[in-house]
RNA sequence: UCCGAUAUGGUCUAGUGGUUAGGAUACCUGGCUCUCACCCAGGUGGCCCGGGUUCAAUUCCCGGUGUCGGAACCA
């Protein structure tokens, strides 16, 4: 039996953090058994849906590379499609394939009418809460007499339709993760399966697409647990076969609580737009809630897909940790051959001004490399070549006051000029060879030559290895460097 | 209030009826070095609490507590 998984989101906002999460866990399994990925958008909550979430969510998806045998898809104009033959994949669009089935649970007597009005359930709601009873719909439309609903009908009324809980007997579902889970169906309530406008509520038409669309296994974030009861109820009362159930725990903010805007990004485009590649979203995402037995940290793409299981999975929530995604950035980030991430970085330089249409890749790439390694965030690109990339110079004022406004350094740099002017072979090593020369001439430490020549030709204390930038640079703007440096802050 | 899930350093986690409780990150120290970073070496820090079972419990059982989730005509 091949699998079938899917992701189900709500399209009332951007792709969140833990839906990706749950999208890759799904992604990860039907990858690792060879099934299909299928993303179906459940959109019944008319009030809070939109058209444009959809968009940000297969956007979303898109980034991270998730892709899906079977569901929309964003077509090359820019319309919506879709692929796949258990459609439509919005749960709107399936209305039609409902009411067969909620029209049999009505005759069979497994659910019902009830005309109670939104006001009135409030009502009891609230007195049970005040009470400190839990709140529990008490079944008063179990019985109307046909004298009753007619009374309603000529208010108007406009009925939703109940499930029929038996109140007896638990139910007990098995879940890769969390084991087994048993509720008492005491404790359940007749809850409404159907709106007055006929569109089903979460619960059933989950139930109906999955077992409609043969899902084989639901993987979810654990906090549909309670939920799973009235699911399993209803999977019974149609007379569906159960899919395997796994749920994987909730992804938290650092304090504690559900993970939300309040603690900086919550959806995965923000944290494409700050600068993290996708690839160490993608894995520090498969690590928080999933580990392998050795503890592997970094895994190269298709190895996630060959090493992931559900039942390695943790039944805890986790607390999404910044630092350890950025770590991981830098490490994916590092892990790039010269070309890719030269590819990488050129839209940002670009995008900074920093590169003219046309430019010369092979100079590029030799001045990524002198800072490739050091590059944490994506959007540091432009700040840490700048200077390398662009004829002015901005100096740093720290810099210069603590570097090149030192005693001696007006000497030095100018000796520096008229050596480095005779200089032919223009050479990171003969640059370093010259420094060190005129240090030990002058009998003093080569810092003292280093640091004003890198604050003089770069602007700043920090950057690339002295020697190998000032080659990048050439003779002509080296020189022009430390002259300009000399009438700014000497003469 | 009821129901459910859950608990290993700050954080993510591995693991075990007897272990010096392992890895990663973060932090600190040292080394490398022209700065920063990388890299290397070392270090601080942990089994929620109480009972029970047992020669022995972080591990198994029960209870408690904390945390998160649910108890919608939301998903």
């Amino acid at each position: 039996m091949t699998t079938r998984v899917r992701f189900a989101p709500s399209p009332t906002g951007y792709l969140h953090i833990g839906g990706a999460r749950t999208a890759l866990y799904n992604y990860l399994f039907a990858r690792h058994t060879q099934g299909k990925f299928i993303l179906r958008i459940e959109d019944t909550d008319e009030l809070r849906s939109s058209d444009e979430a959809v968009v940000a969510i297969l956007e979303g998806l898109s980034w991270l590379g998730l892709d899906w045998d079977e569901g929309p898809v964003v077509k090359q104009d820019g319309s919506l499609g879709i692929k796949g033959a258990h459609g439509p994949y919005f749960q709107m669009e399936r209305r039609a394939l409902y009411f067969e089935h909620i029209e049999r649970l009505l005759a069979e007597g497994k659910a019902y009418e009830c005309y109670c009005s939104t006001d009135e359930l409030k009502a009891k709601r609230e007195r049970a809460q005040q009470e400190k009873r839990p709140p529990k719909y008490d079944n008063h439309c179990r019985h109307l007499t046909a004298q009753q609903v007619s009374a309603f009908k000529k208010e108007q009324r406009k009925p939703v339709i109940r499930f029929k809980n038996s109140g007896t007997g638990t139910t007990v579902f098995k879940d890769i993760i969390k084991g087994e889970v048993k509720f008492e169906n005491a404790l359940l309530d007749d809850f409404v399966i159907v709106k007055p406008n006929g569109v089903p509520l979460y619960n059933l038409a989950v139930v109906l697409d999955d077992a409609l669309m043969e899902i084989t296994h639901v993987i979810r974030g654990d906090d549909h647990i309670s939920n799973t009861p009235r699911q399993v109820m209803l999977y019974q009362a149609l007379g569906f076969k159960l899919p395997v159930f796994a749920h994987i725990p909730m992804i938290l903010g650092g304090d504690g609580s559900r993970l939300s805007k309040r603690h900086g990004a919550a959806s995965v485009t923000a944290y494409r737009d700050q600068g993290y590649l996708k690839e160490a979203v993608l894995n520090y995402l498969a690590l928080l809630g999933w580990s392998t037995t050795d503890s592997q940290q970094l895994f190269e793409s298709q190895e996630l897909i060959k090493k992931f299981t559900l039942e390695r999975c943790s039944g805890s929530a986790a607390i999404f940790d910044e630092q350890k995604l950025l770590w991981m950035n830098g490490e994916y980030i590092r892990s790039q051959s010269l070309d890719e991430f030269t590819d990488i970085a050129i839209p940002y330089l670009k995008e900074a001004g920093l590169l003219p249409a046309l430019f010369d890749r092979e100079r590029l790439k030799k001045i990524i490399k002198l800072e490739q390694e050091k590059v944490k965030y994506l959007t540091d690109i432009p700040k840490l070549f700048d200077f390398m990339l662009q004829d002015e110079i901005v100096y740093h004022e720290k810099d210069v006051a603590k570097v090149l406004k030192k005693e001696g350094s007006q000497t030095i740099l100018e000796d520096m000029l008229e050596r480095v002017n005779l200089l032919n072979n223009f050479t990171a090593d003969s640059l370093e060879k010259l420094c060190r020369d005129y240090a030990d001439e002058e009998g003093i430490k080569t810092g003292m030559v280093f640091h004003p020549l890198r604050v003089a030709t770069s602007g700043r204390a920090k950057g690339p290895s002295l020697f190998h930038y000032l080659e990048v640079l050439g003779k002509d703007v080296v020189c022009v460097r430390i002259e300009k440096a000399l009438t700014e802050f000497f003469r």
